[in-house]
RNA sequence: CGGGCCGGAGUAUGCCGGUAGUACGCCUGAUUUGGGAUCAGGUAGACCGAGUUCGAUUCUCGGCGGCCCGACCA
């Protein structure tokens, strides 16, 4: 992609309605745009960001056997009523009528309706177990959206709910999925510590993944030793003793929740009627969990935990570009490296502009963050390049015809 | 949803009860390319409503919108 063509532009100022370093830096480097409070779009860089952070999933995901589906974002009432949850939703959902007077709300979960469907195939034990992802746009009326991305209306968010025949089955699936999550989050760049919190409807726990941040809404105790945490909603006396964890060692910090696992039991099976014969002829409940991730709070996590004074520094696994090339007055030659890397499959954001100025150039690649800087210009020798790592201080000058080696 | 702060060109900001200023951006021309170019010319702005006043962008009230704190929360 050449900068000169992109359809955004970088702000040399932070907007001044934003605090959180993670809207601020993904605003001013045109990843996303405002709309209003909790609500942003994105940008070409920002959705290709979005879009690696969710092949990630996928390719996790998809190996524990987890196939991928889209339900629809219109949810009816009917449903929501038959586990009584249609009015407690009230408060989160947006809940409207159509012209006929039809009663509608927008989805921020799917549990109900998925439930439903899967009536429609889930019949035997052997059609058990099953798992089913969706990456979809959620609808959340928040009370108070804040933070940029990392508390919106309008989310994107990765769910995926398991079937079982068998507690014990659910609980292996159920450690498949923590790790996948763990698997998941370190290639993005994070490092999620899994948290015990409270919330599970069958179980003493549900299992967050806790990123530690100042900007975090949540107050987690780590043990740094088991690479584990609790969060402090729970009751943590209690459950320290329990775990047998010294409450002594644990250290105390602020965490962005980037995803979080639920086992539901029968809580929607039974009220929606999902069950299964079994082989006996008995009728019996599915057994369920649910599992969340929110790639756009991922990526404003990642944001949060990984900039520095000059801007983002994306990982190689999510950056919107493996490569940022630079051209000083030399385009024949830039052209020619641009296409050259690009024949070679890898990823490059072209700095063709001629209207630039160096400084201004740099700029926008310190603060758009790309993994590696190329720069070609009439400073060296017709057979040289000049490549950095961010946020490395110090270039490197290699002979062109290594570059792409280089970067393999 | 309670409390606080804020609302002006595309962005960021100074001053002000009396002609709305600056920087960046953008346009034209010339010169320029190693850390946010130079010069010249140009473009573009007071959230909405009511009140006070000779006069309101400025003061007051209400609404709307944004951010922060709290409550709530993927």
């Amino acid at each position: 992609m050449k900068l000169s063509k992109l359809f955004t532009k970088t702000l040399k100022t932070n907007p001044a309605d934003e605090t959180a370093i993670n809207a601020q830096l993904l605003i001013r480097g045109g990843f996303v745009s405002k709309v209003m409070a909790g609500v942003y779009e994105y940008m070409p860089l920002g959705w290709r960001v979005l879009q690696k952070i969710n092949n990630i999933i996928r390719e996790e995901l998809n190996k524990i056997g987890a196939d991928e589906l889209y339900l629809s974002v219109f949810q009816d009432r009917e449903t929501w009523q038959a586990t009584g949850r249609w009015d407690s939703a009230k408060e989160v959902m947006y809940q409207f009528k159509d012209t006929t007077g039809k009663e509608y709300g927008l989805g921020f979960t799917h549990e109900e309706p998925l439930t439903a469907t899967a009536r429609h195939y889930i019949n035997s034990y052997k059609d058990l177990p099953k798992a089913v992802y969706q990456i979809q746009t959620k609808f959340r009326n928040e009370a108070r959206a804040k933070s940029g991305l990392l508390r919106g209306r309008e989310f994107l968010m990765k769910d995926l709910y398991s079937f079982h025949t068998t507690q014990e089955d659910l609980d292996q699936y159920y450690e498949k999925v923590a790790t996948a999550y763990d698997t998941i989050f370190s290639r993005t760049g994070l490092k999620a510590v899994r948290t015990f919190a409270s919330g599970g409807l069958f179980s003493r726990f549900s299992d967050e993944f806790q990123v530690v941040s100042e900007i975090g809404e949540d107050t987690i105790y780590i043990n740094e030793e088991k690479n584990r945490a609790v969060n402090k909603e729970v009751n943590t006396d209690e459950v320290l003793n329990e775990l047998g964890w010294d409450k002594t060692k644990l250290v105390e910090k602020p965490a962005i929740e980037v995803g979080n696992i639920f086992k539901l039991g029968t809580r929607f099976s039974e009220p929606l009627k999902l069950s299964y014969t079994d082989e006996s002829g008995d009728s019996k409940p599915v057994i369920m969990a649910s599992y969340g991730i929110g790639p756009g709070r991922v990526m404003g996590a990642v944001v949060e935990v990984s900039h520095d004074d000059k801007g983002i520094i994306w990982s190689e696994q999510i950056a919107p570009f493996k490569v940022h090339l630079i051209s000083l007055g030399k385009n024949a030659e830039a052209e020619d490296v641009y296409q050259k890397l690009q024949a070679s499959g890898i990823e490059v954001l072209y700095d063709d502009r001629e209207d630039k100025a160096a400084g201004e150039k740099f700029a926008d690649a310190d603060l758009i963050g790309c993994p590696w800087r190329l720069v070609v210009s009439g400073k060296m020798a017709d057979d040289q390049i000049e490549i950095k790592k961010r946020p490395d201080p110090t270039p490197q000058v290699v002979k062109r015809s290594e570059i792409i080696n280089l970067l393999k």
